[in-house]
Formats: structure tokens, C-alpha cells, sequence
DNA sequence: ACCTGAACACCGTTCAAGT
DNA sequence: ACCTGAACACCGTTCAAGT
């Protein structure tokens, strides 16, 4: 019970911790936020942080896996939407944090653990989209191809600045040229 | 006389510190060398470098110009080569500059002198992959999109780990599609 | 288990002073 | 014009000590 009681707390704790720290990030970028500041926002030390994170790489990991939970939260109503429409969506959805996911791609080759949660984000993210392939009858041998290119065209519109009309077009051509690789053709991806 | 003298030997100096940083670069990461580091391996003191280069940021924009026009100079070799054989050249190219490339996506919101070299690089090679595909035979309509999805693509291979086999079907996969794009059928881009 | 004060070993950068 | 010694204002992180 007491056990129990304490494992509440710390984990209420941890969410406040990375609220705040998610706030700052988005706000003013990771580098630019230091541990200081965000200790500061919290009213405790700044090594305070360190006994619930070993790192700021590590609490960066924690703020990713908040704003993960959150979006998967948002995710069961596109199960059925053409392709298209699911990476619009996943756009929209990066798109408010755009800055964090420079932030991890930046420290990718620096930090194991960012790594690490990358590739996993990554894999689920492609296992995702080739199952929507798959469903609309795109031939097998060709999904995980097509799922790489779309989610690095997601990647590119995310990285680069574009207007509606561009990213409307490169979604559009890759749809049309995804679709007629159906096996049944008629049907549009 | 003694002016241009001078610029001579600032140029060379500058070549020197340029090279230095640049292979520190390479070998350890952007973030993990530091000035001081790079100011030992040339044997001045640490403020030295800020004589020449306003802060690291500009000095790695230094040596970015330095890599680029070494590239520059190995490109005429392929202006009649098809896309997808560009591409892989330019993958190639890129591939022993694969951290420095992360490095400039990484530090795009913090350097607004990265920032603008990385927008003036994406605007040259986008306006080359235009004039390939133009002199291909790319509807003139479709050139814009075609050309910033390869070049999302090309991203995409560099920051991601793949193997050969998954790089040749995506530029394979690309090519296919640009190509069923032509005004006149039955020449590949 | 949780938190702190104080310190460590850096970092990029500045500035006054030299030649 | 070019370079230095010394310092500034940080940074992420550690550690011994408290409760």
C-alpha cells in the first residue's frame, strides 16, 4: 500500500516534470531550455531532475512519449481513411511539433537513447502504414517500399517550409502513383 | 601590393582553419568538438578562430561552402546522366558528409546563418533536379513536385540507415513514376 | 525515497592588451 | 591586421549531505 502510494506520487510528479518540460521545449527549443530554467518552473532544484531522469536526453524521451500517448489517443478515428488522408493527418499532427521533432532528428547521433526511441517511433509508424497498403490492395512486394517513401515525403513537409498547394501536390502525386500499383485496379489508395 | 598580400595570406589561413574544423567535424561530430579543440590542433589560442569566423556556427558554414565546392568540381561528370543515376551520385556524395548533413538539419532553428545556406543549397540542387527532368521530358507542371520529392527522398536515405537493396527500389520505385509523367512516352527520366 | 547546496569540468564568446 | 591571457556567463551533471 505504501509502496503502492509512493509509485502514484512519483509518477504524478513525473507528469508535472514533463508538462513543464514539454511546454518550455515547444515554447523556446530544446537547447535553448536549460535544466535550470525548468527546475526553476517547478520550484526545486535544478538536480532534482536528475533523480528522476538520468539525463536531459533521457527527460527529452519522457516529454516524447507524453506527446505520443496523447496523439495515439487521437489516432482511432483514421483507421478507415485512404491513405492520403492518414498522412495528412500525421502531418497536422507532427506539424504542432515540428521544433521537437528537429530536436530528435538533430540528436540522433549524439544520444543513444534519443536513437533508440526514434527507430521504435519509426518502425511503428512504417508496420502502420504498410497494413493501410495492404488493406487497400497495394501489391505486397511493393508496401514497404511505398510506406519508407511516404513517410519520408511526411518528413521532408515537416522539415521544410511549403505552402497548402505543395504539400497538397506531393500528397496527391504519391497517392496516384501508390494507387496504380493496386492489384486490383479501379480502387485508390 | 602589400593589401592584396595580406588577403592572400588571410585566404590561406582561412583554408587552413577550414580543413582543421572540418576534419574534426567529420571525425567526432559538430557538437562534439569544440573550439578550443579545434584552436589546439592548429597551435593559436581559442579566441583566435573568432578573428576569423564571427562564431562556430559561421565557421562551420566555412566549411560547408569548402565541402560544397569540392563537390562542385566533381559534378560536370553527370549532366547528361538519367535521374535516378543522379540521385544515387548525389547519395554518394552526401554519404561521407552524412553527420555534417544532420548536423545543418539539426541546427536550422537555432542558426539563422545555417539556416540561410541550407535554404540556398535546397534552392540550388531543387532548380538542377528541375532542369533534368525538364530536359527529359517531364510535363512542365509536374517539375516543381518531382523535384522536391527527390530531394525529400534523398534526405530521407541519408538520415535513415538502409541497405542497398531498399535504396535502389525507392529510387527505382521514384523514377518509374516520374517517368510515366513524360509528354512523350517511351523515353525514360 | 526524495531533495538540496555546492561544486566540477566544461562550453562559446568577449574584451582589453599586446605586436 | 592579427593574436593572446584572462575572464564572463553560462551549461549539464555529480556528490555528499540532509530529511
Amino acid at each position: 500500500m505504501a509502496k503502492n502510494k509512493r509509485d502514484v506520487d512519483a509518477k504524478v510528479k513525473k507528469a508535472a516534470l514533463e508538462e513543464t518540460a514539454a511546454r518550455l521545449f515547444m515554447e523556446q527549443g530544446f537547447e535553448a531550455t536549460s535544466m535550470q530554467q525548468i527546475a526553476r518552473a517547478l520550484d526545486v532544484a535544478p538536480n532534482t531532475l536528475y533523480w528522476y531522469y538520468a539525463s536531459k536526453d533521457e527527460l527529452l524521451v519522457g516529454v516524447l512519449n507524453r506527446l505520443l500517448s496523447q496523439t495515439l489517443q487521437r489516432l482511432p478515428a483514421i483507421g478507415g481513411l485512404p491513405l492520403k488522408a492518414q498522412m495528412a493527418w500525421l502531418l497536422d499532427e507532427l506539424e504542432q511539433s515540428r521544433e521537437m521533432v528537429a530536436t530528435v532528428h538533430g540528436r540522433l547521433d549524439q544520444s543513444p537513447v534519443i536513437r533508440a526511441w526514434h527507430d521504435q517511433f519509426h518502425h511503428f509508424v512504417e508496420s502502420s502504414v504498410i497494413l493501410t497498403l495492404k488493406t487497400a490492395g497495394v501489391d505486397a512486394s511493393r508496401c514497404a517500399t511505398l510506406a519508407t517513401v511516404a513517410t519520408f515525403l511526411v518528413e521532408g513537409l515537416l522539415a521544410h517550409p511549403h505552402s497548402a498547394d505543395q504539400r497538397n501536390d506531393i500528397l496527391e502525386w504519391f497517392a496516384a502513383s501508390a494507387g496504380s500499383q493496386l492489384t486490383l485496379p479501379g480502387s485508390t489508395a
